[in-house]
DNA sequence: CCGTATCCCTGACGATACTG
DNA sequence: CAGTATCGTCAGGGATACGG
C-alpha cells in the first residue's frame, strides 16, 4: 500500500510494455507470425496481411530489419524473388507473442463482459 | 518452408499482439506497472508517470477501467480521494508486462546492435 | 514481382487553462 | 485533490498511382 513506487518506470528500454521494438503496432506481430513457419515472399506477406498496403508492409519490414528481427535475401533471377526469413532474435520474440495470445484466450470474455457492464458512472 | 500460413491472423482477440486490450499504448503498461505495489491515488500515478497530462491519464485509466483492469473507488472525504486499484484481471496482466521486460533486459544489447549494424543496402 | 512516390486523414498525445 | 474543456501537433496508417 504504502510501498514505494517502482523507481524505473523510464527504463531505457522502452516505456510502455518495455520492448525496445515495436510488437504492439498493427503489423509486426502478424509478420512474425506469418514468418514463424519458414521464409516468406514479399506477396505472399502481401496476402496474408490483407488489406495492408504495399507502403506499409515494406514500412514495418524494413523497421524489423533494422531491428534485426528478419533478414531480407534477394535472389537475382527473373522474375526477381525476395524472400524474408526470421532470424533468431525474431525467433525469440514468438514466445512473448504466444504468452500474449494465451492470455488473450484465457481473458478475452472477462474483458468483454466487463466492457458490457461498463456504464460511465462510479 | 511451403507450410500454410497460420489462418489465424485475424483472430478476434485483436491484430498484432493478439491482446484485446492495450498495453502497447504509451501510458497503460506503466499504469499497471504502478498499481501492482497497492492501490494509487490519482495525483501519484500522476507524478510517478511524469509528463503525463492530466486529460490522457484520465483516458488511459477511463480505458482500463472500462476494460476490467483496474477499479475506481471514491471517498467521500474532504479533501476528495479517490484511489485506482488492480483487479484479478488487471494484475493477471503483470506476468505478460515482465515476460516482456525479460525479453528486452535479455535481447535489447542485439536490438542496439543491430541498428548500428544496419545500413540500408541490400 | 517487388516495391516507390504522393497525398490525405484520423486519432493518440500534449499544452494550457479552468472547475467542483 | 481530481479532474474537465479546448485547441493544436504529429506520426501511423491508408488510397492510389507509378517504376525497375
Amino acid at each position: 500500500m504504502g510501498d514505494p513506487l517502482p523507481p524505473d518506470l523510464f527504463h531505457p528500454a522502452c516505456p510502455g510494455v518495455g520492448l525496445p521494438v515495436q510488437i504492439g503496432d498493427k503489423w509486426t506481430g502478424m509478420v512474425l507470425r506469418c514468418l514463424a513457419s519458414g521464409p516468406r515472399r514479399f506477396t505472399e506477406l502481401r496476402s496474408a496481411l490483407r488489406g495492408v498496403t504495399p507502403k506499409v508492409l515494406t514500412e514495418t519490414l524494413r523497421a524489423m530489419r533494422r531491428d534485426g528481427l528478419l533478414t531480407r535475401t534477394e535472389y537475382p533471377e527473373n522474375p526477381p524473388r525476395v524472400e524474408y526469413a526470421l532470424t533468431p532474435l525474431g525467433r525469440s520474440l514468438l514466445d512473448l507473442l504466444d504468452a500474449a495470445r494465451r492470455w488473450s484466450d484465457a481473458h478475452l470474455p472477462e474483458v468483454l463482459a466487463a466492457r458490457r457492464a461498463y456504464t460511465g458512472d462510479g
